[in-house]
DNA sequence: ATAAACTCCGTATATGGGTACGGAGTCAAG
DNA sequence: CTTGACTCCGTACCCATATACGGAGTTTAT
């Protein structure tokens, strides 16, 4: 069991933060014995930097609340849940590679420019 | 010469917006007619396509400010700036990727779950 | 020459994702 | 049993990136 500032020291996120997403209802408020203070389990660490991954991974918290959401429904639900989510997931690798590769080639136009000024980067973004 | 809302329509963005930008500092104010409307030359509006591009390969408008400011000069930190941007995306392209594993995974493991109950999806969140 | 459309400016509001504050209650160690 | 650290809650505030509002002045079309 851990008590809030626990909890938040292992996943690396603030004690209001933790306070923040039970009131989004990200994470459920634990139970705490009566008047006392919260107390979360192993599932409650589990639970947020699951939420933290999927941050990291570009999701918002709206996109997060419903992929926890997906625990709540039957199995076809959960899978169609699922291929949304898997399909935002495609879409944004997609974007992302776009945006990679232009940056290698505009990173590699930089090298290849004798000059100090000039740069092709901001070349390019001048139309 | 343009007047704002025309500047606007060309770059795709709202009158305010424009505003904005010259609050910030991206637009320089362009000159006016005493008590009279802003007017916009071809280069206010490349400028403005310019930030609206960086902005789509991710850049935050601070940093625009900053490329906007090395553009005069020094193409090695430009070139930086867009390395630093480039790790990032790779981060997360890694990540993404390996999430569209999971889920492509799990998705496949729902559709031989017979049952209805009992989501794979579900389990693999439940640690 | 008047109405419609546009622009001015300052300020307010929106959204997403937190972060900070402050007074009161609680817990644990000495 | 006191002291210091921790926690409670509600509320306010922060940053980024806009977007909206409203009253007054300006331009343009008819």
């Amino acid at each position: 069991m851990y008590t809030i500032s626990k909890l938040a020291k292992e996943a690396n996120v603030g004690v209001e933060t933790v306070r923040f997403y039970e009131r989004k209802g990200l994470l459920e408020q634990p139970i705490k014995p009566i008047q006392g203070y919260r107390q979360y389990t192993e599932q409650a660490l589990s639970r947020l930097l699951f939420i933290k991954r999927a941050q990291y991974l570009g999701f918002t918290l709206a996109e997060i609340s419903s992929l926890l959401i997906l625990s709540a429904s039957n199995c076809e639900d959960v899978q169609q849940l699922a291929e949304q989510k898997l399909a935002v997931i495609e879409d944004k690798l997609r974007d992302l590679l776009n945006l990679k590769d232009s940056l290698v080639s505009l990173i590699s136009d930089c090298k290849t420019n004798p000059s100090d000024k000039d740069c092709p980067i901001i070349q390019s973004l001048q139309p």
